[in-house]
DNA sequence: CACTTGACCTGTCCGC
DNA sequence: TGCGGACAGGTCAAGT
């Protein structure tokens, strides 16, 4: 569920909250948070400071002042949550959660040297963390697999033609969740940008006209800017780094909204199964 | 090779 | 009220 605009929330959110901050505990579930790191993956933190938090796709990247990166992937249900100290008083953003965790859905713990934690939850235990030399985090496979990021500005329209030219005999809601097509875009953002273009799911990509496809290009990256300035959208699990849920549900035109009537036609929008996804659509507007 | 489906998990909701 | 089953949807492995 955290998609791209979900991960650059809690990116932003943990770029003020613990950059420079110093590691002085970790503790973690066995190996299913951190597959492919060092056994001992508690000790390599230990001592280490916050350098700086990117994100590529839907993953995010903590690097370490010890030349060593956390890199997380929140999958479905997954959260990074910053909680302060209570010795801080009130007003700290995330007071509120103090004492609630760790709950049973925590996997790692991050102590920081001024007693501040960052709890890594995950509820259905897809996500996972994973420790390494940073040098090394650009080899990842998935992550040299990964397309292009939609909303920096390299990522023309011409990019977006070439790479849906690729998959002509996919229908283009599989294509937009094919993370190696583009980078970030998940089940929310596919069919709130479809809506937008007014194109069905189930169009094969090679029957697209170029303008649905600029149309397309335009409605993809307009639905994730929204959504990054709502702080994304909370359906479920989502929250931010404070713990706090995003407002773009509220803004939301197809997703979640079966049964409700179309904003733009008045036609009841309707549930249906694409790509082995629930998928909403509009009968109307868009059309198979 | 291109494309689709199933498995991984757990909590929630729905119908009986 | 209890219980079985469908469902949620990111990603990769396995299947067609």
């Amino acid at each position: 569920m955290p998609e791209l605009p979900e991960v650059e929330t809690v990116r932003t959110g943990l770029q003020k909250l613990i950059i420079g901050k110093t590691i002085h505990a970790a503790t973690h579930d066995t190996v299913r948070s951190f597959p492919n790191s060092p056994e001992d993956a508690a000790s390599y933190m230990i001592g280490a400071s916050v350098d700086s938090i990117r994100r590529r796709g839907k993953a995010l990247i903590i690097a370490l002042s010890s030349g060593y990166s956390l890199v997380v992937h929140l999958k479905m249900t997954g959260q990074l949550v910053y909680v302060g100290d209570v010795r801080f008083g009130a007003g700290h953003p995330s007071d509120s959660l103090v004492g609630t965790l760790p709950d049973k859905s925590t996997r790692v713990t991050i102590e920081f040297s001024d007693g501040t934690k960052l709890y890594f939850n995950d509820q259905r235990k897809f996500g996972w963390m994973r420790l390494m030399p940073s040098v090394q985090v650009a080899d990842l496979p998935f992550m040299q697999r990964l397309g292009p990021e939609p909303l920096e500005e390299s990522f023309t329209v011409a990019d977006f033609h070439e790479r849906l030219s690729r998959r002509p005999r996919s229908n283009i809601k599989a294509v937009l969740l094919d993370q190696t097509v583009i980078a970030g875009v998940g089940n929310i953002y596919a069919d709130e940008s479809l809506w937008g273009a007014r194109i069905h799911p189930k169009r094969l990509t090679g029957t697209l006209t170029k303008s649905e496809k600029e149309l397309l290009y335009k409605e993809v990256r307009f639905v994730m800017n929204l959504s990054i300035e709502k702080g994304g959208s909370s359906n479920q699990t989502y929250v931010n780094a404070e713990g706090k849920k995003g407002s773009y549900m509220d803004f939301a035109r197809v997703f979640r909204r079966e049964n409700q009537l179309c904003q733009r036609c008045g036609t009841v929008i309707e549930k249906i199964r694409v790509a082995g996804r629930g998928t909403h659509i509009c009968p109307t507007c868009q059309q198979e």
